[in-house]
RNA sequence: GGGCGUUUAGCUCAGUUGGUAGAGCAACAGCUCGACAAGCUGUGGGUCGCAGGUUCGACUCCUGCAACGCCCACCA
């Protein structure tokens, strides 16, 4: 069977046959075996909140172009596929589709039936993505994908959360969180964004209760959102307000004077502010503070609730009115405050959707924007209103459901990330074991190489970050240095649940249930905690010893976790009998995720793992496990966006499960924005989906594109434009420009004003679905088609070509050089590649097989393939062809694979055996090629020197040729006046320049000499005529543009050269350089003077 | 407010340790010559954001400024 080519370049009809060769042929599975060298890519996994847009496919790209390239270097190589469940933004999709095109909320139908449809919507999403990804060319071991929510790495995420909660890493805490009112849910720091809003700035009066003589009657106060009023446990001010404003004045002075003169005005001003508020602020605050010591308290308005009045240093006497209202469950900053005077209590007055609660009084169930504009008017009414001012806020909006978050008291789970007393064993069970103070600092050792050596005392790999280490390692310490505890649980539908069972009980009741629990609680796979309301926490065995003395709590609450999940159906019941129940809410999604690279190879046991029917097992026959043998893993490749949420969390949960990092180097790549700038996403809806791309120019086009435009730490700007679905002639809509329709993803077409659907989500709803295109992948398709019509050509002719070993020395001069050149490509491409710079590599490539393949090798070898040539010629031609095409196509294929892939098939059939001393290494499919490995010996300076100079020379002709526009077709006699080594080389290489420039002979002899009617090509200090060529007066203007561009260059140069600095200070090498190049000129332009003489 | 990044041809971007600026696209002129018009041949086009400094020499190093972008913190 024959695979024989078509005419034109087509992807649409190549590229599905080649994935489906891959496919079928499990190109792309691993298997531990016996190799030592293994390369591991685990993919960030998407989420299953919609289709993968051209964001992903730099990543899938990036990520498999390593692993082509590792595969093909003889790397046992596993790229580990798979989805994450993204629970809050899952769910959010889903509802807010809902929402849009039914009119309901999740209330609506109810816990069950969102979840269905949460699991239909996945299922929908996933084939989508693996479409795409196949589509793409991504080689990732299919019979090994994962979900974050199937049963394997749902055990890693209990057995993890059991560890955790055991060793007292994880614990419940009453903790000011983000909260999100319409989805009802805590979010974390990073799953906000800032928003700036026009808000106002609101200046309250609260009564003091019972003034006494001199004292003021109201204590003022200012906030932006005053509805939390109803929840204000006090009013603070500065202990000591008028030495905080001096020490402030005195610093604004400092300031002052050392200001620069722009900045003078500013900062002037400011401290006449300052100096104002000693008059107009301070006398009243000295009282406050004072009747703040004495244990005053104000009337909280509206509510009737006295209040006491506090000294704390986060009332600032140089902002607002001096003192502050203290709301401890809905401001961080008053939070803080609360821990300091922890008499004050905290009130939380807003209930979960955001609506007042039953601490607002008559204002209870009233949303709280509703809230805020009755108490303002209120207010207002009982005169306790001082003004108003307008003021540009930046406020926290909800990355998911895009409202604005509340801070919120409430009970939630965390992670402890900070140092611990005692330290944490880490890798527990392992070989690796050692202890770190704490996780966030078990991370920062881990790029800083200051994890404690291996037990054999060998040093742990450090983590790289490429390109830039430098800068994104301090992305990723200033975030861990914080070491915040992460709040992991999250009031959702869609997820992995909190797997601890709890409730109150009264202590006596624990305490008679001691000889039952007594040794329950002692299993290792058991953990339980006792809780007290202040917030103390004991084991079991402490909490039987401790709840027996005096003074004891009458009731505490009871945390128990189990360390396999079917245990929690054995022993529920009992637990639900004691009064305690499974925690209802979730685990953040980041927790499933930051398992990854050890929960898809199934930890903590790969023999038990339930991978899914007709997955591959994760233990070989003799018994080595996936874990024990892909694990470390080598490098991660994603986008800087996740250093902190992913990267961070996946080398701490490596550390902790396994005692090894998750991977060694992390490549970040680029960001793609789309043409205003903007990150490319699915919540924004200006995600275009590759699979446009590709229906228009191949997924080839696509990947060479993407390599191309990943050249270090910049970002890639990419302008889309739609297609334009209502005309029958191609239009484009421009992106950019083009008005948001009315749901995420679709667009009003400013010409007919009809709404389209770029992200194919909505045909249901009956928009017009619309295919984005960029015109800058044509370039892609370009160089693939120059890729299929020169293999195309090299076929006419390889045919039949058999292998026998060649003396290079022997060799054509043009083979020499087009193997010479090959070698230094593959030395150049492997060095970029291991530089993480696939720009650079894939312009090395293009350069060489375009330029100089294609526009010399292929011109410089056609006549040798002329059936009047000589046979034994065209034979050395046909395997130096075959041989190049070889090295070139594997190469070329972890950017191309399809089009290589295919190209190899054919190659194959027509030659073989390829090589030039002996032959390469044969595949059947290109992805098990063997990469070409770097040939000293095929360098060949003389080569190249050689053909540079037919180069140049066949340049200078071309050019004479064009600017007389004498006809390609016209053959030209050349007689070239040159002698020495410049007349060897010219006509060793006669017949090749004769062929190039389109000359019909050339002479080369020292006297050679013009005809009146002659061109003059001047190459260095060497003349060429072409006679026939007539113009004299052009042909004299021509000479002495040349020559003038030469004087300036030259007089540049000379100045430099007669510089006694530059001759005195600079390097002798750089001086002997500019000099012969100095002199090159100098011969250059005499010889085009003496040229300008002839001409007379 | 703190930190980081970007600014080079009309557009999108390269430019490795300082030695007079490159590519692709676009533009212009000419080519249907047996692989390729998604091509071939040739041409034009830049005060390297601005101002200083270091140096014999600065796109490159330093300082300041401007514009744009990102991250972190804060905003009663």
């Amino acid at each position: 069977m024959t695979s024989a080519l078509p005419e034109k370049y087509d992807p649409a009809t190549l590229e599905p046959a080649v994935t489906q060769k891959w496919l079928q042929q499990k190109a792309f599975g691993a298997t531990p075996d016996a190799r030592e060298n293994r390369y591991v890519v685990m993919m960030p996994l998407p989420n299953v909140t919609g289709a993968l847009h051209m964001g992903h496919a730099m990543d899938n790209v990036m990520q498999d172009l390593l692993i082509r390239w590792h595969r093909m270097q003889g790397d046992n190589t596993l790229w580990m596929a798979g989805t994450d469940h993204a629970g809050i933004a899952t769910q959010s999709v889903v509802e807010k589709r809902l929402k849009e095109i039914e009119g309901r909320t999740r209330h609506d139908i109810g816990r069950e039936a969102l979840v269905e449809r949460i699991w239909a919507w996945k299922e929908q999403c996933q084939t989508r993505i693996v479409t795409q990804q196949q589509a793409m060319g991504c080689s990732c071991d299919w019979d090994r994908t994962r979900f974050t929510m199937d049963a394997v790495c749902a055990r890693a995420v209990r057995h993890t959360f059991f560890r955790m909660f055991r060793d007292g890493l994880i614990f419940r805490g009453n903790r000011l969180v983000n909260w999100d009112c319409a989805l009802q849910t805590a979010v974390a720091d990073d799953e906000l964004y800032k928003e700036t809003v026009q808000g106002k700035f609101h200046y309250l009066r609260y009564p003091v209760a019972n003034p006494q003589a001199g004292e003021p009657t109201h204590v003022h106060v200012a906030t932006t959102r005053p509805e939390t009023m109803l929840g204000d446990t006090a009013v603070a001010v500065h202990p000591d307000p008028a030495g905080a404003l001096e020490q402030a004045i005195a610093e604004q002075q400092a300031r002052v004077a050392a200001a620069t003169p722009k900045e003078r005005a500013d900062a002037e001003r400011e401290l006449e502010r300052l100096v104002e508020r000693r008059t107009s602020v301070v006398p009243h605050l000295v009282q406050v503070a004072a009747m703040a010591r004495a244990g005053r308290k104000v009337v909280l308005p509206l509510l009737g609730r006295e209040i006491p009045v506090v000294c704390d240093t986060w009332a600032d006497p140089t902002l607002g009115t001096g003192c502050v209202k203290v709301t401890p469950a809905h401001d961080p900053n008053d939070y803080a405050v609360w821990q300091r005077h922890p008499h004050i209590g905290a009130v939380n007055m807003m209930q979960p959707d955001g609506s007042i609660g039953a601490a607002g009084g008559v204002y209870q169930g009233l949303d709280r924007f509703e809230a805020r504009k009755r108490i303002l008017a209120d207010l207002d009414k009982a005169g306790l209103l001082e003004r108003i001012e307008d003021r540009a806020m930046e406020v926290d909006h909800s990355d998911r459901s895009k409202t604005v978050v509340e801070p919120w008291l409430s009970r939630q789970w965390f992670v402890r990330m900070a140092d611990v007393e005692g330290g944490i064993l880490m890798g527990r069970g392992t070989a690796k074991e050692f202890r770190s103070p704490g996780l966030a600092q078990a991370a920062l050792d881990a790029t800083n190489g200051t994890l404690p050596s291996l037990p054999g005392g060998k040093p742990r790999a450090q983590v790289q970050f490429h390109p830039d280490q430098d800068r994104y390692r301090k992305m990723y310490d200033q975030w861990l240095a914080e070491k915040r505890d992460w709040c992991i649980s999250r009031q959702l539908w869609w997820g992995h649940r909190i797997p601890v069972w709890r409730g109150d009980m009264p202590v006596h009741k624990l305490l008679a249930l001691e000889p039952v629990l007594g040794s329950a609680l002692q299993r290792d796979d058991i953990a339980a905690w006792v809780v007290t309301d202040d917030g103390k926490r004991w084991s079991p065995a402490e909490a039987f010893v401790a709840l027996r003395q005096p003074g004891s709590p009458a009731a505490v609450e009871v945390q128990i976790c189990f360390r396999d999940e079917a245990q929690d159906a054995q022993l529920g019941p009992m637990l639900q009998g004691a009064g305690l129940a499974l925690d209802p809410d979730v685990l953040d999604t980041w927790f499933s995720s930051a398992l990854w690279p050890h929960s898809t190879l199934g930890w903590p046991n790969p023999t038990t793992a339930a991978v899914d029917a007709g997955q591959s097992p994760m233990v070989t026959p003799d018994g080595t496990s996936v874990l024990d043998y892909y694990y470390p893993g080598s490098c991660l490749v994603t986008g800087r966006d996740i250093i902190t949420l992913w990267v961070a969390r996946m080398v701490v949960t490596g550390l902790y499960n396994l005692g090894d990092l998750p991977f060694r180097d992390v490549f970040l790549h680029a960001t793609i924005l789309d043409g205003k700038g903007e990150r490319m996403s699915k919540s924004k809806g200006n995600g275009i989906d590759p699979l446009d791309i590709i229906s228009r120019y191949g997924a080839d086009a696509l990947r060479y594109i993407v390599c191309e435009l990943q050249t270090g730490t910049q970002d890639i700007r990419l302008p889309v434009q739609a297609i334009s679905p209502f005309d029958s002639e191609e239009r484009l809509i421009d992106l950019a420009t083009a008005k948001q329709g009315p749901f995420v993803g679709t667009y009003v077409d400013p010409k007919t004003g009809k709404v389209f659907d770029l992200v194919g989500l909505y045909q249901k709803e009956g928009f017009a679905q619309a295919r984005a295109t960029s015109d800058r992948f044509a370039v892609g398709a370009n160089f693939c088609n120059k890729l299929f019509n020169a293999a195309r050509f090299a076929f006419l002719n390889v045919e039949g070509c058999t292998f026998r070993p060649l003396d290079r020395a022997t060799l054509p001069l043009e083979d020499r050089w087009v193997l010479s050149r090959l070698q230094a490509a593959v030395t150049t491409t492997q060095a970029q590649l291991c530089d993480y710079n696939p720009s650079a590599a894939i312009g090395t490539l293009r350069e060489f097989f375009w330029n100089e393949f294609c526009d010399w090798y292929l011109e410089l070898v056609k006549p040798r393939f002329r059936p009047e040539a000589d046979p034994a010629g065209a034979a050395v031609a046909r395997q130096v062809l075959a041989a190049v095409l070889d090295q070139s196509l594997r190469l070329l294929h972890p950017f191309v694979p399809f089009l290589t892939e295919t190209l190899w098939t054919r190659l194959d059939e027509l030659a073989p055996v390829r090589g030039i001393e002996t032959p390469f290494a044969p595949s059947k499919l290109l992805v098990h090629a063997q990469w070409p490995a770097g040939r000293p010996a095929w360098s060949d300076a003389a080569a190249e020197e050689q053909v540079r100079a037919v180069q140049q020379w066949c340049v200078a002709i071309r050019e004479t040729r064009s600017r007389y526009q004498v006809a390609p077709k016209v053959r030209l006699e050349c007689r070239i006046a040159a002698e020495g080594a410049v007349a060897g080389v010219l006509e060793a290489a006669a017949a090749l320049l004769c062929n190039m420039a389109g000359l019909s002979s050339l002479t080369v002899a020292s006297g050679a000499t013009r005809t009146a009617d002659s061109a003059t090509v001047v190459v260095g200090g060497a003349r060429a005529y072409l006679p026939g060529v007539v113009d004299l007066d052009k042909e004299r203007a021509r000479l002495r543009q040349q020559a003038d561009k030469l004087r300036g260059q030259i007089e540049g140069l000379a100045r430099k050269l007669s510089n006694e600095g530059f001759l005195a200070k600079a390097p002798a090498d750089v001086v002997a350089k500019e000099r012969a190049s100095l002199e090159a000129m100098q011969s250059q332009l005499a010889t085009l003077e003496e040229s300008l003489r002839e001409l007379g």
